[in-house]
RNA sequence: GGAUAGGUGGCCGAGUGGUUGAAGGCACCGGUCUCGAAAACCGGCGUACCGGCAACGGUACCGUGAGUUCGAAUCUCACCCUGUCCGCCA
């Protein structure tokens, strides 16, 4: 969310900001109606506030009177008009103010100035590792791989649940298992992160703190009696940890990992590019979340990136990093790198990670602040997170792009010592 | 799920329907004293918003929301959360 104050001293700037996401016809009538109306809020409340002090005033008199036991009705009277124009004014206010939030919430964030304009036909290769298997030939999709191995079982998981929902099963299973143990090993001995085991479902405050709602309620599973949400992300409960906290400057910046299921309702995805593990309703997720201090939440991104790919590098699958352009950067991220992996006999890159830097959108929403200074006034965090990594499309890749002659599979050395096999057969 | 107690400033804690933003204490900051420190003493010490170049003025905030009232931390209702006891449960 942004800054209110943005609408009366930097409307150029956030109509420029949804220019570059190729969302200005779609947002700049709201900048205007927003314009006005934060006017408006100010408006009213200068005048509630006269008769508010208006009517403290009447009281403390009404309080003299009745203490010298003299007779108030007529301040009385004149305190229930002023009471009905409070009210009304109030009513004039919140009007104003809901309306202006509601806006606010519907404003994507701005992007940094290096992320180039335009839709994702701008997005930009700006790194590549290892050499994706060119000849697919021989190579079965991982789906056929899978259910040879007796590793996936798609049938059972969509009688069970639904289309979507999938089953692991004998070595299928215990390689989700290892695929968590080595990334939550590597994040928190070799990379600093502290681990945390996080719900599942989360409160309507948490998904509004990260900018799930109230803009894509219709993607989440939820449970309404009880206004919860299943989580798409581990990032909605982690970095929720810290929401309407201070932290210590000492503290920053701070990183934490955690593993959980995810869920994606993504009403629309019926069709192509769902065979098999591409696109499923659950899956699974290493999550990296990192707090920074706006000076280095640029630099942050980076390690953050870094820390990903060198799952992706353990694991030996070919990937690039793509910078996102502002019309694909997602609505809370003001800097996106994504991570994809080659599936040769899918033959499409695969997203399996998307590393973000939020500057202080998030935490604007979710009130997570910093102390710069003992005694100074507290500043909101920048937070950030990325994907280290999800699981099943890494698992479509690892039996595609390690299918040997024999048709075996190849373990990555760095996944055998928790995987307990060099070889799927 | 049932019963019960409670949610007040960074923390602890008092609180009467009417100069209560809220006693007192702790912590913190400044000062006096001291060679220095501690103690003691004196003073200061919440947040957000509105108006103003500023000095400053004003408003709101005692879990959240609604209500009663000229006036609510204080009364009423609903909800949320925490503690305790009971029940149920992996």
């Amino acid at each position: 969310m942004h800054d209110i104050r943005l609408l009366r001293d930097q409307l150029d700037h956030l109509r420029e900001g949804m220019r570059r996401r190729g969302k200005l016809a779609e947002f700049g009538p709201m900048l205007d109606r927003a314009e006005s109306l934060e006017k408006e809020r100010r408006a009213a409340i200068t005048e509630l506030e006269g008769q508010q002090a208006r009517r403290n005033k009447l009281t403390q008199e009404v309080a003299q009177l009745r203490k010298a036991g003299s007779d108030a009705t007529a301040l009385i009277a004149e305190g229930r008009a002023i009471g009905d124009d409070i009210a009304a004014l109030e009513q004039r206010k919140n009007d104003a103010e809901a309306a202006v939030q509601a806006m606010l919430y519907e404003l994507p964030n701005i992007t940094l100035p290096e992320v180039p304009e335009g839709d994702e036909s701008h997005n930009t290769v700006v790194k590549s590792w290892g050499t994706p298997r060119a000849d697919s030939t021989g190579i079965m999709p991982h789906w056929e791989k899978g259910a040879e191995l007796g590793i996936l079982d798609l049938q059972r998981g969509a009688k069970v649940t639904g289309s979507g929902f999938i089953v692991y099963r004998g070595a299928g299973a215990k390689l989700v298992r290892a695929l968590m143990n080595m990334m939550l090993d590597a994040h928190t001995e070799e990379h600093g992160y502290e681990e945390a085991w996080v719900p599942l479902v989360v409160n309507r405050a948490s998904m509004t703190g990260t900018g799930q709602l109230p803009k894509f309620e219709d993607d989440m599973y939820g449970i309404p009696e009880e206004e919860l949400f299943l989580i798409p992300t581990a990032e909605v409960p982690v970095t929720n940890l810290y929401r309407d906290e201070i932290l210590e400057l000492g503290d920053l910046p701070k990183g934490l990992c955690a593993y959980s299921a995810c869920f994606r309702r993504e009403a629309g995805s019926a069709g192509k590019d769902t065979r098999g593990l591409l696109r499923v309703h659950q899956f699974d997720k290493v999550e990296l979340v990192r707090y920074a201090t706006p000076e280095n939440s640029r630099e942050q991104l980076e390690l953050l990136t870094a820390h990903a790919e060198s799952m992706l590098e353990r694991l030996e699958l070919p990937y690039r990093r793509l910078l996102l352009a502002a019309g694909d950067t997602g609505f809370s991220s003001a800097m996106t790198y994504d991570l994809e992996v080659f599936a040769p006999a899918v033959g499409k890159w695969l997203e399996v990670s998307s590393c973000s830097v939020f500057t202080d959108f998030q935490a604007r929403r979710a009130n997570i602040r910093y102390r710069p200074a003992p005694g100074e006034k507290p500043r909101f965090v920048h937070t950030l997170n990325g994907s280290a990594l999800a699981f099943s499309r890494i698992i479509a890749s690892l039996i595609e792009h390690h299918q040997q002659p024999d048709g075996s599979v190849r373990i990555p050395d760095a996944l055998q010592p928790y995987f307990g096999r060099a070889v799927l057969r």
